[in-house]
DNA sequence: GCCGTTTTCGGCCCGACTGTTTTCAGTCG
């Protein structure tokens, strides 16, 4: 997938017109089209290849035409053009918080800056304050954002992010002048990753609320503080932004803060078009507030029911709240267990016996066992002789757990020749099989997508765990032509994995959305390596959620009866005659 | 540059905070 690529020069070439003071709608076309390609979840350069670049909302003639010069020819001759006509080092610049396409332009330009040292430079020799309208509080504002650039632009996984949200929270509850309070942005869209934590609170007395903010013993540094809104900075570099808005807008502004972006706009659009209008404090007929109370009444006045978080993304779902209607999601109760967990035989750190206990607590009706095969031998991974003793002991702990049925399984490498760690005998007798990659990661794509297939074509293979082996923050998965796994997925009848560990979320929401199109089956498992990461099940069931997958396509959403028919299932089609 | 249950042309979200401002530009959410 290109699209990454693609998404970056368009964004580019947005950045460059900014700077060359083009006209800001136009700006804003290419930076809606780069997001959208960016998200597509599907090659960017198949979509080309069939004449369908059109067909992506946000992509005309015009970009579409760049698209496939680019993709044809590795260059975009407009980007080029304007490249040469705004210093090189301007678009750099623009990336530092506080300096925008007009700062980055007088720096460039008037300074002779050409890089962040001389920017650095500049600003220790006072020359940066001299600009007009760039004083020294600007300017030794820019000076500490360049200190911790690097540690700031780092997004945060949502697990981590969340929990350290909730602290603040907790925190702030404490004031007397905080009414209702919640975490807003993209922690309440539960998206993969964090920029900054959005908090929003409702007061009557909003400079107490405000104070008790900015004195919280987590801030480092506060970057700024109004009468409705303020932004600190916590001792990890994270950012922390705190609105603040009478009860009566509370609705309105946890409409407005928990975004996206994209979606308010299309929502402040739709209500210019009703003669309405919006913004964080409700619903407006001329001056009159007809809604802002609650989120409920804010999309009710715009004509639209109530939409989950999740999915508030500008990819589709206004259109279909226009016609009533609100795509049916999963949700974290319908999840009836796991099929995929790893016990202290091998990389995992508890006893499948304590892992069973937390099932039962949880309400599960099932849960697998799927430990490494031999092939991870940093994990300890498992001879099939030693797998077929470890699955004895999980039948023998069965009767101690009459609630939740205990399945032994394996989480089988799938080698680089394409081959399974383990004998098709030794698969078929387990009641779940994992397959997954775990080496070889640099092979380029047809040949990861050719051992995906080959697995998923093995009948006793009933999951592919971790599709593309992504790491947030770490590493970007190996290549893979998502559309032929997703393909191959309904065709062999395999379910695709969600896994919830919060590094990978795997398949992510794009590729979920991706798979739910085309009616895969899904399942959303925890990867749990300890009893205590059952509960990441949430992150999963998010991820799902993300991508508009509804229950009957997670497959640990089903009754234990329902699941054993389905695993037994693939193993028959593969044993008789078509 | 894109788009269309009011449009194929004429719109395109709306507001807060900061600083240097002599009335508001720049940046960010
Ligand atoms: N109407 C409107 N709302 C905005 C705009 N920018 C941001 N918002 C709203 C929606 C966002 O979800 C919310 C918080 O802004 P953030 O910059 O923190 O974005 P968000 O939390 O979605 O993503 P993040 O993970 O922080 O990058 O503020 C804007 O330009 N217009
Ligand atoms: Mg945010
Ligand atoms: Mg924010
Ligand atoms: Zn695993």
């Amino acid at each position: 997938m290109r699209n990454a690529e693609v998404a970056s020069l368009l964004n580019e070439l947005a950045d460059v017109m900014e700077l060359l003071g083009e006209d800001r709608y136009r700006v804003a076309s290419y930076r809606d089209a780069a997001m959208r390609i960016d998200h597509l979840g599907e090659a960017i350069e198949d979509v080309a290849r069939e004449g369908r670049l059109d067909d992506i909302h946000g992509v005309g003639k015009s970009i579409a035409a760049k698209v496939s010069e680019y993709l044809s020819t590795g260059r975009i001759a407009a980007l080029e053009e304007r490249r040469s006509r705004v210093p090189a080092a301007a678009l750099t610049l623009m990336k530092v918080p506080g300096i925008g396409p007009r700062r980055a332009l007088l720096i460039a330009r008037e300074l002779g800056v050409k890089s962040i040292e001389d920017l650095e430079q500049a600003l220790r020799e006072g020359k940066v304050a001299q600009l007009p309208r760039v004083g020294t509080k600007v300017a030794a504002h820019i000076l500490e954002e360049l200190s911790r650039i690097s540690s700031r632009s780092q997004r945060l996984p949502l697990g981590v992010a969340m929990s350290a949200a909730q602290e603040a929270v907790r925190e702030l509850e404490r004031s007397s002048a905080v009414l209702e309070i919640t975490p807003a942005g993209s922690i309440r869209r539960m998206c993969e990753t964090i920029g900054d934590k959005d908090i929003l609170v409702s007061s009557t007395k909003p400079e107490a609320a405000i104070a008790a903010f900015t004195t919280m013993p987590l801030v480092k540094e506060v970057l700024a503080s109004g009468e409705t809104r303020a932004s600190v900075l916590s001792h990890a570099d994270l950012q922390i932004d705190l609105r603040v808005v009478p009860p009566e807008s509370y609705g309105a502004a946890l409409q407005y803060f928990t975004g996206s972006k994209e979606h308010n706009i299309k929502l402040r659009e739709l209500a210019i078009r009703r003669g309405l209008k919006l913004n964080e404090y409700g619903v407006f007929r001329e001056e009159t507030r007809i809604a802002g109370q609650t989120e409920e009444d804010v999309y009710a006045a715009l004509g639209l029911p109530w939409l989950p978080p999740e999915i508030r993304e500008d990819t589709g779902e206004v259109e279909l709240a226009l016609q009533g209607q609100v795509p049916p999601l999963v949700g974290l109760a319908d999840m009836r267990g796991d099929l995929h967990a790893h016990t202290n035989r091998t990389d995992g750190s508890s006893t499948a016996e304590q892992k069973a206990r937390a099932a039962e607590t949880a309400g599960y009706e099932y849960l697998a066992f799927t430990d490494h095969s031999r092939a991870l031998g940093v994990t300890g991974g498992l001879t099939e002789e030693e797998f077929r003793k470890q699955h004895e002991e999980i039948r023998s702990l069965q009767p101690r757990f009459p609630r939740v049925r205990l399945l032994c399984g394996v989480e089988v490498d799938i080698h680089v020749d394409k081959r399974l760690d383990c004998s098709d005998d030794f698969l078929a007798a387990c009641d779940v099989v994992v397959a997954s990659i775990h080496s070889a990661l640099e092979q380029p794509a047809e040949m990861q997508t050719a051992r995906l297939i080959a697995a998923m074509e093995n009948p006793n293979v009933d999951i592919i765990a971790h599709p593309t082996g992504r790491l947030l923050g770490k590493r970007p998965g190996y290549g893979l032509d998502l559309t032929a796994l997703l393909d191959a997925a309904v065709r062999t009848g395999t379910a695709i994995e969600i896994n919830a560990q919060p590094e990978r979320l795997d398949l992510n929401a794009d590729a979920v959305r991706a798979a739910v199109e085309r009616g895969v089956m899904l399942v959303i498992n925890t990867d749990a390596h300890h009893q205590s990461q059952l509960p990441l099940m949430r992150f999963g069931v998010a991820t799902a959620r993300r991508g508009w997958a509804p229950s009957d396509l997670v497959l640990n959403t089903r009754p234990l009866g329902e699941l054993l028919r389905w695993l037994a299932r693939k193993g028959q089609t593969g044993r008789s005659p078509a």
